[in-house]
DNA sequence: GGTAGGATGGGCT
DNA sequence: GCCCATCCTACCC
């Protein structure tokens, strides 16, 4: 086998911010495509008003306050897709929004799914490249990433990663917090700019 | 190297 | 009707 086993259910039955940061390093795998990721955010229950979830449970937002393991795929800008994996026990909000994976196998796959793609960091380096690069689309809304086509893996060998963490992208409301977690030095990071870094002690949860 | 603006449609008030 | 957890192109240094 060429990665580690699946992620149990216990690893995303925990606080999202740890959930978050230990899913750097690990491995997104979806059919034949499969990356590792280097870049997530957190999105929390209570007064993070950036989440989904702010507004309580609806059509859209029920799964993220459903068991963890699953994948929250949602549409945004007419266009683009995003996953998210569900964490915290089943009845409270959280989840993890996958910025960016680092391309390790079906690499022909994702130049043929992402045609605007000039070199390799382009192609799945942000929310929307990723589920095009990968084909996760809004089909996969609610599945259980514990098994199946969608699931995330350890990485063949252990090896320790160095965390930067910064503000989150793209967002207006709870936008000072620092719960954007990247992999130092890693250039398939979204965007060019890393932002500024914030102190990792500071982190609770 | 950099950025401004448009595409495009679902969710929610 | 307004707001988006975005990306790409055109255009400008």
């Amino acid at each position: 086998m060429r990665f580690g086993p699946v992620l149990p259910r216990a690893f995303y039955d925990r606080p999202t911010v740890k959930v978050a940061r230990d899913l750097l390093g690990k491995i997104l795998v979806h059919g034949p495509a499969a990356g590792i990721i280097v870049e997530t955010e957190a999105y929390l229950g209570g007064d993070d008003l950036a989440s989904h979830s702010a507004r309580g449970v609806t059509d859209r937002t029920r799964v993220i306050f459903g068991p963890p393991g699953h994948a929250y795929v949602y549409f945004i800008y007419g266009m683009y897709e995003c996953l998210n994996l569900v964490a915290e026990s089943e009845g409270l909000p959280g989840c993890v929004l996958i910025r960016a994976v680092e391309p390790v196998e079906g690499i022909e796959l994702m130049w043929k799914r992402r045609t605007a793609a000039k070199k390799v960091e382009d192609l799945a380096s942000g929310p929307g490249k990723l589920t095009l690069a990968m084909a996760i689309t809004r089909a996969q809304n609610g599945t259980d990433v514990t098994h199946g086509a969608l699931v995330v893996r350890e990485p063949a060998g252990k090896r320790h990663v160095e965390i930067v963490v910064t503000p989150r992208i793209g967002i207006t409301k709870s936008s000072d917090r620092p719960l954007r977690f990247v992999v130092k030095g890693n250039r398939f990071v979204s965007g060019k700019i890393i932002g500024p870094r914030m102190d990792t002690d500071k982190i609770s949860g």
